[in-house]
DNA sequence: TTGTGTTTTATTGCCTCC
DNA sequence: GGAGGCAATAAAACACAA
């Protein structure tokens, strides 16, 4: 064969195979292509801020994650969708259990009553500003900004709502839901916008929509998150509360033997009423619900928490030995330091979500392998959120039997020492931790699914196969982790630092003072329905 | 392995607002 | 009339059970 026709045929095969090349990318294009997880974080942390993205907000959105700004709408469009549809199953299905337990719930309750007298639930993190206005809600004294942001505000007190019914799957799922939104929970606490004397709080405004602007009341709501916590333990403790006592949330003194063993709500309310007189008047601590809302609410902060923590043992430290188990967590604790210290941007997904777009070379690799890349995105993010059960309080069950057994492992000094960083975090670091739940994005389907696979991988093989699933089970988790902190970080970098220097000089064992972080199990959901009950 | 159900993405048409 | 949003629909991708 003359070498220059083979040359030919070798450039047209060439040309050839380009072709079908281009054919087939053609093709591929013109199919559906699933967004990338760091696109999906990406815009959904966006859409958490914003759900009505400008133009401009689009093309920069389309910039930073390769997407056309078509895509982008239309993914703000389905997700708008997706969201109203969810609102409305569980509008159905929340509507049912508060009409049959005929409570009237105030504002923090979730439900309002309209202009009609009729109690609606008004799930004010899904209120437009246009919503808004035709619900009336400005006669309340708020302004749409106030519920835009504010609605955000009162995920706790649907969830309080939803919380009535322990055993209704409602609960569970509203409680996905809100957490699914991607803003924590605990961002905010219940009264955000109840002073102390039962004024309403200024909103903090939808500077939080803007482009670029994450909610900038981290710190502020912390304290305030704080505040409620530290209300339900005064509660609990009720006239053994003493002003002059030790710090809250840092250490308490021994708690009385009858604090949580008799029916302590009045005594316990009057007595700490009487201390501050100011809380009556929230309308937040009403008085049908005052004791189970706050319980409740915190009740299922710290089973929230608990999931969190025992997930974060056991997906990172659980198999380990003991030994290995503090050096992971000291590991761990750096790692928030250095993500706090990454985490300036005021556009997380900036710092977390690009970074994590770039080191997964953007979208080649992340379809390099579709399948794997698929599980990457829900076990990978969703590894992050560990939300793995619908019971809350099996996950607390969870926590402890993680905790009891990590404290079985050790012995005297280590012992406490562990139980004390362990569980001191429970409660020092609860903002954060919180956040770092929910602050992953995560839709109640993608998060049903997702607990049916955790649940049942969990069942089979536990931990270590699921990372199996993975293509880089390193990589994903080096990524869930950073992400995971770097959404600890950012509600409160600080706090967070200081919980684990805390935690670290809490070293000290204390074996005559209980640790606030013991308080947990205070507020167990039987104790608090106890409460609630005895309340009433 | 295959069938079925669910979720996600893309497209299109209609409506509302400016 | 154009832009943006909503709703319906189709289809791909995926999960899961048999």
């Amino acid at each position: 064969m003359h070498p220059s026709f083979s040359m030919l045929s070798l450039q047209l095969k060439v040309t050839e195979l380009q072709s079908e090349e281009n054919k087939l990318s053609m093709e591929k294009n013109k199919k559906r292509r699933l967004k990338t997880p760091a696109q999906l974080k990406a815009l959904e942390d966006f859409y958490n801020d914003n759900k009505y993205p400008t133009e401009e907000m689009k093309s920069e959105l389309a910039d930073e994650l390769e997407l056309t700004e078509k895509q982008i709408s239309g993914w703000f469009c389905h997700r708008r969708l997706k969201d109203k549809k969810m609102l409305n199953d569980e509008v159905c299905a929340n509507g049912r259990q508060d009409r049959s337990s005929g409570v009237i719930q105030d504002r923090g309750s979730g439900l309002v009553q309209d202009s009609c007298g009729s109690t609606k639930h008004v799930h004010y993190r899904y209120l437009d500003p246009k919503e808004v206005e035709s619900h009336g809600l400005y006669n309340h004294g708020f302004s749409a900004a106030d519920i835009t942001y504010g609605h955000k505000n009162h995920r706790y007190a649907e969830n309080d709502s939803a919380t009535d019914n322990t055993s209704s799957e409602s609960s569970s799922s509203l409680q996905d839901r809100l957490l699914c939104q991607g803003q924590d929970p605990y961002d905010m606490e219940p009264s955000s916008h109840v002073t102390p004397n039962g004024s309403l709080l200024p909103p903090n405004t939808k500077g939080a929509n803007n482009m670029g602007h994450k909610p900038s009341g981290y710190l502020k709501v912390k304290g305030e998150i704080e505040h409620a916590a530290i209300t339900a333990v005064k509660k609990q403790l009720g006239k053994h509360y003493r002003e002059d006592g030790p710090l809250l949330s840092v250490e308490f003194d021994t708690i009385p033997p009858e604090a949580f063993e008799c029916q302590i709500a009045d005594l316990a309310n009057e007595a700490y009423y009487a201390a501050n007189p100011a809380l009556p008047n929230s309308p937040e601590v009403s008085a049908v619900k005052k004791q189970s809302s706050l319980s409740s609410r915190y009740d299922s902060y710290f089973t929230k928490i608990s999931s969190q923590d025992s997930q974060m043992v056991r997906g990172d430290f659980g198999s380990l030995h003991d030994s290995d188990f503090q050096y992971k967590k000291s590991h761990h604790d750096i790692n928030q330091r250095r993500n706090f210290q990454s985490f300036t941007n005021p556009l997380p997904h900036k710092n977390s979500c690009l970074d994590f777009n770039a080191d997964s070379t953007g979208e080649a690799s992340a379809y390099n392998n579709t399948k794997n890349c698929r599980k990457g995105t829900k076990h990978g993010f969703d590894g992050t959120r560990y939300d793995s059960g619908s019971n809350p309080s099996d996950h607390y069950e969870e926590n402890n039997l993680v905790v009891n057994q990590t404290d079985s492992l050790l012995h005297g000094y280590e012992n406490s020492n562990l139980k004390n960083v362990q569980r001191g975090e429970y409660v020092k670091s609860k903002p954060s931790n919180s956040v770092h739940k929910s602050q992953v994005y995560l839709d109640t389907g993608e998060r049903r699914g997702l607990n049916k696979r955790m649940a049942k991988e969990e069942k089979f093989d536990g931990d270590r196969k699921i990372k199996k699933q993975y293509r880089d089970p390193d990589e994903v988790r080096v990524l869930t982790n950073e992400m995971t902190v770097a959404k600890w970080a950012k509600v409160d970098p600080l706090e967070q630092y200081d919980v684990k220097q805390s935690s670290v000089a809490e070293l000290e064992p204390r074996k005559s003072q209980r640790s606030a972080a013991e308080m947990p199990s205070s507020f167990s959901e039987d104790e608090t329905a106890e409460t609630s009950s005895s309340a009433d």
